[in-house]
DNA sequence: GTCTATAATTCGATAGAC
DNA sequence: GTCTATCGAATTATAGAC
């Protein structure tokens, strides 16, 4: 299900700050975002925003881990949970990304641009590959139950299929003519049918 | 194959000044890049190039016109060509696709970005869905030789699954610690291995 | 066509009053 | 903490010589 975002009504000049940073950053980039911008948004002076985040690049780099921390929160939790199956975090994976970005649909589009501009500090702490899905991968494939694929096309494939649509989603609907409403469902939709198309290209094979 | 970049070694200051502004347009977006980089990059003087091209915005729109053809470039060949059958197709987009990104990495985020920032750019010539490609997708579900699968669906997992791993090209390789090369081999692999998935996919329920 | 020099504007950051 | 006013650097664009 689609958690409601965060709406604490921490109206502190802080967090008014940091909010309208969040969504302009997040929207265009560091570049293209101008401090005046974010003052104006977040209805207070220019000086305050030095006051409280030392410079531009400070309080962009608050924001940036910020939307990274909530791009890879959950995963981890999700990967390494010893109860649940392969084929079952496949689909809790999917579940978690698509409803997530039916939230924050700017995110992708902003970490992509951030891991190319900034390599550097893409967090290493998102050991995927030492995770318990990825034994669980390994045992399946001993067993004969999934063919073998490269775990880098595998990793590719869950998130591609779960988050390309939302970073090309203005082509998409653009080339499908739909409304938000009917990307939204279309989105929707595919929080069923990756898991099942996953597992298809899994079982080629067998 | 990997079809070589057009060297066209036209040395006009005009076309010097355009291939520098590709670069780094393509590479860092319209906000981060300066006029007085690109004329440094081509090798010429600052004023020259407002004396070729009225404006930045002026540049700028030029070369994403160019990218966004060369993005779109050859599908509509490849997918109104009624001499080749309809999974033969889903090989030669792959191909095609992941030939031009090996060598042109940074368009697909430019173009991801571009479509969000101006979706009023984005070509409207792009008619995959009057294609004879999709002709040939509805003959073939009739047939029962595939499952039915909604066409959006059908265009974002053969996009997703050429097209992220570029997009993502930093992560993948950060997660996976792999270098170039090892990158590279891994698309090509997904030349061949992409068609056999999407093959796969279509075959659930057939 | 190409250059140097500079105008005009934008932008991040700070000084200083309240 | 919050504001107004302004500085200084960066950046786009143009004027004018050659």
């Amino acid at each position: 299900m689609v958690v409601a975002q965060k709406i604490k009504a921490d109206d502190s000049t802080e967090e008014k700050i940091k909010s309208a940073a969040r969504k302009l950053f997040t929207k265009k980039g560091f570049s293209a975002t101008k401090t005046r911008d974010i003052a104006t948004e977040a209805g207070i002076n220019l000086a305050l925003l030095n006051y409280y985040f030392r410079s531009k690049e400070k309080l962009f780099e608050i924001i940036m881990l910020e939307n990274l921390g909530h791009f890879f929160q959950g995963v981890s939790i999700i990967v390494n949970d010893e109860k649940t199956g392969f084929h079952n975090k496949i689909e809790l994976l999917v579940d978690f990304y698509i409803s997530r970005l039916l939230v924050n649909p700017d995110v992708p589009l902003f970490v992509l641009n951030e891991a190319r501009n900034n390599p550097k500090n893409l967090p290493l702490q998102f050991n995927l590959m030492n995770s318990y899905f990825m034994k669980q991968y390994m045992e399946e494939t001993k067993m004969g139950r999934i063919s073998k694929m490269n775990p880098g096309h595998l990793m590719i494939n869950i998130l591609g299929l779960a988050i390309f649509p939302f970073a090309a989603r203005p082509m998409v609907q653009r080339i499908r003519n739909i409304n938000d409403t009917e990307f939204e469902e279309l989105m929707l939709e595919r929080k069923k049918l990756v898991p099942q198309w996953i597992k298809a290209m899994l079982d080629i094979n067998k």
